[in-house]
DNA sequence: ACCTGAACACCGTTCAAGT
DNA sequence: ACCTGAACACCGTTCAAGT
């Protein structure tokens, strides 16, 4: 017969409640029902349990979701030949962008801006390596990392909302900027309005603001 | 004697509702109360009126967010000389900076990325027209335009966050990069942990990423 | 046309109480 | 140590009803 007290029957059907296991339950939340569905409640729910129970492993859910975003990073292995740095980083920054696009509303994850996670940890080497090997100053490497991890993850989030915006024809924006321009107050915007539509080159736009930045690296690495 | 019906008495003391009004009253709550205490319940309040009465003006929350934030970009006057355009750029940016700044998280108003409304209309044709005299086409103009200034919104929203963790001495961040570089598992990381440190240079690091995208705009501006 | 009152369907988080 | 039950103090939004 088995001891009731160190072996409840609860314990065989649902193993104990931890960090790893909320996680990734928080990880399923998010896949199937977004951002806005991600809320303690049904993290609680997916893993049969009240909400909370999460707060004993979690001070509070900015932390949660920091580890989910850390937890989503861990599988991104980045394939690169180390011959040209730039063409390393160009890779880098296209595969990051793709992981990010994904796994579903992972770039808004972060409450504060850009962190380093524990998992996120061993991608900020391989990076930093990269660029202090080309020649940088490790400050120099450091906020290029920033800098690039910041405009992929912004980008990312936009791309998210104009391809939804695609799906449901929601475009306001549109509109709203076609009328100014028709006052002809605005000669310039109007040459480039085309640009801003919703049936723009959208990766083609990514590629224009990551070669602006690797441009701008490239001129903090010593000629030869 | 005043007819009743055309001028009830409460007339006089409060205006009738109208969307600046509304508009105004928001500034002031997130002036006061920051993003998170800018509710719909709390404009109401400063306006003396139900919150159910803004949904007469206003089709929901994000469509107050961003008429909120078009109004606190009309003051915005960009002193720029027109010499070089590199400068004028350069200048701009460090404006818009300042600007945000200075109306308290005004940078996280936009629920979907940069927006060009009304009164941002006249900023964004100053800005393409010193792109395009510049040289550029109006595709590139506009795709650095709206780079430039994701990159200087995505960053404002950081400085703050930063500047706000400075105060509350709360640096947990660190704490942990800390304790993953003693593993001595990271060593490009470790020369460059001191970049990431709460005490860092954070203009140096704005002019940074700043300079980088310049660099890049300077390669679509053809040679004289 | 424009606003109020009351309610709906939620949130994150706290905390005493259970086991 | 770890989780439940119940509650607190809110949200955005809807909608019938008032004027």
């Amino acid at each position: 017969m088995i001891d009731q007290q160190t072996m409840p029957p609860s314990a065989k059907l649902r193993p104990q409640l931890s960090p790893d296991l909320i996680v990734a339950a928080a990880s399923n939340v998010l896949e199937r029902d977004g951002i806005d569905g991600l809320t303690m409640r049904a993290v609680a729910a997916e893993l049969k349990v009240q909400a909370p129970a999460l707060y004993w492993h979690f001070p509070n859910k900015d932390a949660l979701q920091v580890a989910l975003f850390d937890h989503l990073m861990a599988d991104l292995a980045f394939a690169i030949d180390g011959r040209d740095w730039r063409e390393d980083i160009h890779l880098m920054c296209h595969q990051l962008r793709r992981h990010l696009l994904a796994r579903r509303d992972s770039a808004q994850l972060l409450p504060h801006g850009f962190f380093v996670g524990p998992n996120m940890m061993e991608q900020a080497e391989t990076i930093l390596g990269i660029l202090i090997q080309a020649g940088m100053t490790p400050k120099d490497a450091a906020y290029a990392m920033s800098t690039g991890v910041s405009y992929i993850i912004t980008w990312v989030i936009g791309e998210a909302d104009i391809l939804q915006r695609r799906l449901t024809g929601h475009d306001g924006n549109d509109q709203l900027a076609h009328r100014l321009v028709a006052t002809g107050r605005y000669p310039y915007f109007a040459q480039a309005i085309g640009a801003f539509e919703l049936g723009g080159d959208i990766e083609g736009q990514f590629d224009f603001g990551l070669n602006c930045l690797i441009a701008g690296f490239e001129q903090l690495v010593p000629r030869r």
